[in-house]
RNA sequence: UGGGGUAUAGCCAAGUUGGUAAGGCAGCGGGUUUUGAUCCCGCGAUUCGUUGGUUCGAGUCCAGCUACCCCAGCCA
C-alpha cells in the first residue's frame, strides 16, 4: 500500500530533530522494553512504530530489551511470541535481544555503590508499615526507622539478603530520596526486594531482583539509549529516571519522554484485562481473531503495512485519546482494496436454477482478479444450469431502490450473465429455497442487445463446482465504546461478537497461493491459520451504503 | 493552593521567532462503475476549554478559572 508518503511529524520527533541538529547527539539509539507477561495489542504496535520507526529514519538503531524484573509474571512463552509479533510488524531491532535480566550482576553493582554513597538503605518495616509510613498524596511521609542505619550495616544486610538469608517481605532496600516530595515515587522508593522466584532467564541464580525505576534507567544508560520513550503514566517516575542516573557512576544520560497511550473503541487495551479475556474463556486464546492482540489482528486478516499505516494516522501526541474502529478498518480496506484479489463467495446461500440452461452442461468462464489491476491477471470460473446466490440478493417484490434479484426482473451475475427471475420454491417456513430463473445468452461480457439496462449485479458460485465453506463474521468484542471505563468491563462483552455461516467459495480459491482476498460485495477474507479445511474469517466487510440506507429508512 | 500532565470539528491530528485555522477517518451531496466496492469532484471551525489582559494583530504571549487523565505496588 501507499505507506508513509509523508514521514509522520510529531513532538517527539522534532527533540530528536533538534538534538541532532545541536549534536546533543552524534547518532539516535531507541528501544522497544516489553515485560514479557503477556502478549502484543495493537497499543504496543504504536510504540513498536514509533521506536523502530524513528531508528529507521534518523539513522539510528533500536533495541528490542525484554524488561523481564518481575520473574513471578513472566514466562518464556511470552518473550517469543513477542518477538514473533515484532518481527510480523516488518521490524528488525539491532543486535541480539536485551534483556534487564542480564544486568542484574550491574544492577546490583550500583545498587551497592548507593548503599556506599548513603543514598540506600535496608529497611526492616513491613509492607503495612512501609505503606503507612509514605503518607498521603497531600501529606508527607515520615522517615522510616531504619534510614539513619549505617553504611557498613546497609552492606551487610544487602549482602545477607542476596545471599537468600532473609525471607520474603521481610526486608527490602529503599533509595534514600525525600519523603517529603509531591512526587510520590521520590519518597525513598524500593529498589530492590526478595523474590524465591525461578527466573526464565537467570535460572535460580538471584533471589533479589530490582525494580522498575531502578532499572529501567540503567539499562537505557547501558545500552546507550539516547531516547528513552514511554507512555503518560511514568511521567512522574522521569525524576526517579533522573535521579538514578545522576547518582550512579554511569556515563550516559537518557532522556525520558512520554506519549499518550492508545485506547480504542470497543475493546480493551490493558494486559491485565486481555489475560482475564483468556484466562476466563470469554475468547478462545491470545490469537483470537477479535483480540486487538497482535497475533489476534494478524489472525483476522490484518497486514503488517495496514497496522503501520494505521499507527502513522493516529499520531503521536501526550493528549488522552480514544481511535474510533473506523480508523483501524479505513487503513485495512485501503490495503486489501489495492492488493487483495477479487473471489466469489456465497455465505448465506439459496440455489438458482436456470431453467433454459442445458442439464448436466457446465462452461467456463473467465474473471478478472481485479477491478482497477490487470497486472494482476484472471482466472476461470465455472458455469453450470445450478449456481448459488445470496438469500439477500433475492426478494420476492421490492421497489426499484432494490438493485438485485426480483421475480419477473433481472439482474446480471458478476462475471456472467443477465437472468430473470420466474418462479419460487419454499421450505415449510416460507422461505425461499430455489429460484428459477432464465438467462440471456447474449450477454456474457456486453449488455443486452436490445439496449436494456440491467443496472443489478450479484454474485455467485457455481453449484456443481463450488467448494463448502465456512465463513466466520466478527463484530466488536464490546457493545461498550469504553468497556473499561466500567465496573466490571466483561459485563460488556458483545454477545454476538462471532457469527458463523456455512456457504460456497468458488473452486478457484482451493489451491490460490493469495492469503487474502476481497469476497466482492461481501468483504476481505483470509484462511483461519487454525482451522483445517475452507473456513475463512471476515477481516473486514467492505463500506456498505446499502445498508446504512437500509438502516436508516 | 499536594504534585505531574492535557485541552484545536463526531474521532485522530498539524499549527514552533504572534499575522489572520493543514491533513486523515467518519458524515453529507454529485459523477463513473458488470462489486450498492473502488475511483473522481464538492461540502465542514468567523473559530482554537473558559474569562480577562498585552498587541495594529493571539490557537500561538500573560493572568485567573473550569474539565479530564496520572501518582500513595516489595507491578511495569
Amino acid at each position: 500500500m501507499a505507506e508513509t508518503e509523508h514521514r509522520p511529524t510529531n513532538f517527539i520527533r522534532q527533540i530528536i530533530e533538534a538534538d541532532l541538529e545541536n549534536k546533543v547527539h552524534s547518532s539516535i539509539q531507541t528501544r522497544f522494553p516489553p515485560e514479557p507477561n503477556g502478549y502484543l495489542h495493537i497499543g504496543h504496535a504504536k510504540s513498536i512504530c514509533l521506536n523502530f520507526g524513528i531508528a529507521q529514519d534518523y539513522q539510528g538503531k533500536c533495541n528490542l530489551r525484554f524488561d523481564d524484573t518481575n520473574p513471578t509474571k513472566e514466562d518464556i512463552s511470552y518473550v517469543n511470541a513477542i518477538q514473533e509479533d515484532v518481527r510480523w510488524l516488518g521490524f528488525q531491532w539491532d543486535g541480539d535481544v536485551r534483556y534487564s535480566s542480564g544486568y542484574f550482576d550491574q544492577l546490583h553493582g550500583y545498587a551497592v555503590e548507593l548503599i556506599r554513597k548513603g543514598l540506600a538503605f535496608v529497611d526492616f518495616s513491613s509492607q503495612d508499615e512501609i505503606r503507612e509510613n509514605r503518607g498521603t498524596l497531600k501529606a508527607p511521609g515520615v522517615n522510616s526507622p531504619y534510614r539513619d542505619t549505617s553504611v557498613e550495616e546497609n552492606l551487610k544486610a544487602f549482602e545477607k539478603m542476596t545471599a537468600g538469608e532473609y525471607a520474603e517481605g521481610e526486608c527490602c532496600l529503599r533509595a534514600k530520596i525525600d519523603m517529603a516530595s509531591s512526587f510520590m515515587c521520590m519518597r525513598d522508593p524500593v529498589i530492590y526486594r526478595i523474590k524465591f522466584a525461578h527466573h526464565h532467564q537467570t535460572g535460580e541464580k538471584w533471589c533479589v531482583y530490582p525494580m522498575y525505576d531502578f532499572t529501567h534507567c540503567i539499562s537505557d544508560a547501558i545500552e546507550n539509549v539516547t531516547h528513552s520513550l514511554c507512555t503518560l503514566e511514568f511521567q512522574d517516575n522521569r525524576r526517579l529516571y533522573d535521579w538514578v542516573i545522576e547518582n550512579i557512576s554511569i556515563e550516559a544520560t537518557p532522556r525520558q519522554y512520554e506519549f499518550s497511550r492508545l485506547n480504542l473503541e470497543y475493546t480493551v487495551l490493558s494486559k491485565r484485562k486481555l489475560i482475564q479475556l483468556v484466562e476466563e474463556n470469554h475468547v478462545d486464546g491470545w490469537d483470537d481473531p477479535r483480540m486487538p492482540t497482535i497475533a489476534g489482528i494478524r489472525r483476522r486478516g490484518y497486514t503488517p503495512a495496514s497496522i503501520r499505516e494505521f499507527c502513522r494516522r493516529i499520531g503521536v501526541t501526550k493528549m488522552d485519546n480514544q481511535v474510533e474502529m473506523g480508523m483501524l478498518e479505513a487503513c485495512i480496506r485501503d490495503d486489501l482494496n489495492e492488493n487483495a484479489p477479487r473471489a466469489m463467495a456465497v455465505l448465506e446461500p439459496i440455489k438458482l436454477v436456470i431453467e433454459n440452461y442445458p442439464e448436466g452442461e457446465s462452461e467456463n468462464l473467465v474473471a478478472p482478479n481485479h477491478p482497477n489491476n490487470d497486472a494482476m491477471g484472471t482466472r476461470n470460473i465455472t458455469f453450470s444450469r445450478e449456481i448459488w446466490i445470496e438469500a439477500d440478493d433475492f426478494r420476492e417484490s421490492a421497489n426499484k431502490k432494490f438493485k438485485r434479484l426480483v421475480l419477473d426482473k433481472e439482474v446480471r451475475l458478476r462475471n456472467a450473465y443477465v437472468v430473470r427471475a420466474n418462479r419460487v420454491e419454499k421450505d415449510a417456513e416460507g422461505n425461499v429455497t430455489t429460484v428459477f430463473c432464465t438467462y440471456d445468452a447474449d450477454t456474457l461480457g456486453k449488455d443486452p442487445a436490445d439496449g436494456r439496462k440491467v443496472k443489478g449485479v450479484i454474485h455467485w458460485v457455481d453449484a456443481s463446482a463450488g467448494r463448502p465453506a465456512t465463513f466466520r463474521l466478527y463484530d466488536r468484542l464490546f457493545t461498550l465504546p469504553n468497556p473499561a471505563g466500567a465496573e466490571d468491563f466483561t459485563a460488556s462483552i458483545n454477545p454476538d461478537s462471532l457469527l458463523e455461516k456455512q456457504g460456497y467459495v468458488e473452486a478457484s480459491l482451493v489451491d490460490s497461493e493469495a492469503s487474502n482476498w476481497q469476497f466482492e460485495r461481501t468483504g476481505y477474507f483470509c484462511r483461519d491459520s487454525k482451522s483445517e479445511g475452507l473456513v475463512f474469517n471476515r477481516t473486514v466487510g467492505l463500506r456498505d451504503t446499502w445498508a446504512k440506507m437500509e438502516q436508516g429508512s
